[in-house]
DNA sequence: TGGCCCAAGCTGTATATACAACCTGATGAG
DNA sequence: CTCATCAGGTTGTATATACAGCTTGGGCCA
């Protein structure tokens, strides 16, 4: 037991993190301000400022000055892992977002999916199967399978309206996640789902996140090859912003 | 000209930045010590502190107690640009890389190239045409431009020993990137160097990266489907280690 | 009523100071 | 010669204090 004390701004972090996580500070709410936790936590007041700056760097919070400090939009943390939900990035291209829900079961974890979610052979998974649309055609086929008491609601959701993604990260933020990328020549049942040719491509997502330091959810992402593509932006935490405002969209290539 | 005075913390780390950059520091150099900037610059120990601290946050720096503050490895630093070198990836695999120049020349950027690397029509680019293989079994066709007074000594180099991502980075720090991954159908040409059936869908990583604000390379990197994958881990910087321990590796999975 | 100004509270930065933990090299005892 | 100890330098953390700049809301004045 190498217990030491824990630097208190480290406390502070810890503190407001797990009040966050626990849905006791939810997205836009106000964070106690440094003055308060100089007060109520008997700290100084450059400990809690610490604590509240490295949570901004972290995209916890955002700080406002003259106003005080707020829970982020979990828009606003969710580059971190990277596209998390189809819906909003339809969204935000201006386009309209539909999803049809093809299997929506309980089902017991066998293989490779119990392996994957860290979890007893056998043990109780849902499984979803969803086919998203942008502007009514077809994008993503989204396989999908979560640990069953994370999410024990996970049978009376309304899929159409909330995606998974969306409705695992309201019931905790997704801490950590993994994913592969492959491109692949789909089977039948996905070519016939994405409205494919037969000799196109697939671009296929595999990702496991995290919640509170274990597997939750494990998906698998079929995309058509001609319709989709990822993109990412990678910059380290200290560059300034205006550098970002240079970029040319990629997208008018042609192959 | 809304030229305000940066904060004393961001001029020290502009300065230490900047003599990383150009070469005056090292990886593996000391960085002047916390007391020393406090004498040569003229600021409190605290201020010294939070430059040195937040640059190591950034990856640019690691700080030993009782020892001092070196220059990262770029190694280290590398993970926040996700996958750069191939070679590196291979090695780190236990395998063998080797690679074949079939193209190395000086040429005029034209189309899409300029806007990519956002210089004139007609500026001299280096082009640059490598297959990366693995074991030899070719796993990578490198199709890539560089902004030519970016990297003048690029036609002297010889890229099967180091690659163009190493030679780059060792030039100036990469510190931004953009990539686009897509699923597509290769081209005859790009099939034949990686030795791909007629009906194997490959991978294709577009890729600009920025240093010292400016665009300076643009690649294009192809890969078998069959026997090629990208992935990435993605947790927030203040996640405790521990929780990257439970990893299972998912390449065991057989679709 | 409408507009202005100001006080209060907040964040952002900077300094001076203090103590603990850590590492290295020199010193000295055996 | 070998080993333990110690001094000095370094980072890590914590506090108290100060001032600047921003935002909001209330109150005053015309």
């Amino acid at each position: 037991m190498t217990a030491v004390a824990k630097p208190r701004y480290q406390q502070l972090k810890d503190l407001i993190i797990g009040r966050i996580s626990n849905g006791e500070l939810r997205p836009q709410d106000r964070v106690p301000s440094e003055n308060e936790l100089v007060e109520s936590m008997n700290v100084s007041r450059m400990t809690a400022n610490r604590a509240l700056r490295e949570l901004t760097d972290e995209g916890y919070v955002d700080r406002i000055a003259g106003r005080g400090t707020f829970v982020s939009d979990f828009r606003a943390r969710s580059h971190v892992l990277e596209v998390q939900n189809i819906a909003d990035e339809i969204v935000r291209r201006g386009h309209t977002h539909s999803c049809e829900v093809l299997r929506q079961s309980r089902q017991h974890a066998r293989g490779e999916i119990a392996r994957a979610l860290n979890v007893e052979q056998g043990s109780d998974v849902f499984h979803l199967l969803l086919v998203h649309s942008e502007n009514g055609s077809p994008v993503q086929v989204e396989d999908r399978y979560v640990v069953a008491d994370f999410a024990p609601e996970c049978m009376q959701q309304n899929f159409q309206t909330v995606t998974p993604s969306a409705y695992l990260t309201a019931i905790s933020p997704l801490q950590e996640a993994e994913q592969v990328v492959r491109a692949t020549l789909p089977n039948a049942a996905v070519r016939q789902h994405l409205q494919m040719n037969d000799d196109e491509p697939s671009l296929v997502v595999i990702r496991r996140t995290w919640s509170h330091g274990r597997p939750v959810t494990f998906a698998r992402l079929h995309h058509p090859g001609s319709r989709y593509e990822l993109t990412g932006h990678y910059a380290p935490p200290g560059t300034p912003k205006s550098t970002t405002a240079n970029i040319v969209e990629l997208e008018t290539f042609e192959r």
